[in-house]
DNA sequence: CTAATAACAGTAATCGTTACTATTATTCAA
DNA sequence: TTGAATAATAGTAACGATTACTGTTATTAG
């Protein structure tokens, strides 16, 4: 059915390979060097199949380009409005958005997806008096 | 500083009396048949305008156009990937996000934003066994 | 009434993303 | 190992939502 192609491995690689959470743009910039010949169409193709493999994560920001995410073990994310960092929720904070979305569902009858879930708000550094601290 | 325009409050008419979630399109073709003249431009700086001072909300959508909800009380959504319906999120389900909102502040001081907040997943009618039960 | 300017209509441009097409690479079976 | 079948590619064109630009119209304040 799918065959393997070393342009999907590389793109793998640079999302894995990563801990932060790269756009579409910045895979194709990232890769473009040692492989001239690549193209964005294949960059969003195979980053398009790997989302629908459960390989990778794919973040939607409002007005923003798509961000993707290799990181294997499930969590959440967190962006902050005013200086645009995308934080993730593991952990603690990550429990505390499951017991939410269970108790959100035995009330409301609605089974929210926790994957891929991007909360926004201002982060702790944006939050302080002192403004522009979060170049 | 800002003018009178027949045309913004027409845009704002259309948004309050009205329990869907308009698109900018939606606006636009909904005005359009009694203003000719109306342009596209026209809806989408005035939706932005009213956003800006926060008589309206803007709800972005992952892959679709961004919705307008002109509902003055404050309240959440959920959208089904499934069926694509967008449910207003008022009363005890409202209160259990504000809940939520506040634990997740104490626990890593991350600061959510509830207003403008889209919950994805499943809706109930979707979750059903029987497929395609939602249109 | 008039000058200043916000808002307009119409159109062009932008951006992220997807679709198309001819070519190249992988696979699997003879 | 060869070669047909076809997935995947590069390159380019098209797309949809939104914003930016430009010359004109409408509102406002003196």
């Amino acid at each position: 059915m799918s065959k393997y192609s070393r342009q999907r491995e590389m793109i793998l690689d640079a999302l894995t390979g990563n801990r932060c959470h790269p756009t579409a743009d910045w895979v194709y910039n990232h890769l473009k060097p040692d492989n001239p010949a690549l193209s964005m169409g294949t960059v969003y193709r195979n980053l398009n199949f790997l989302v629908e493999r459960g390989l990778v994560r794919k973040l939607s920001v409002p007005g923003e380009a798509d961000r993707f995410d290799g990181q294997a073990d499930t969590h959440m994310h967190f962006r902050c409005r005013q200086c645009g960092s995308l934080i993730d929720l593991k952990g603690e904070a990550a429990e505390e958005i499951l017991d939410f979305a269970r108790r959100f569902r035995d009330l409301t009858g609605l089974e929210m997806d926790p994957a891929g879930l991007v909360l926004e708000g201002r982060c702790e550094a944006c939050s302080g008096d002192s403004p522009g601290n979060c170049s």
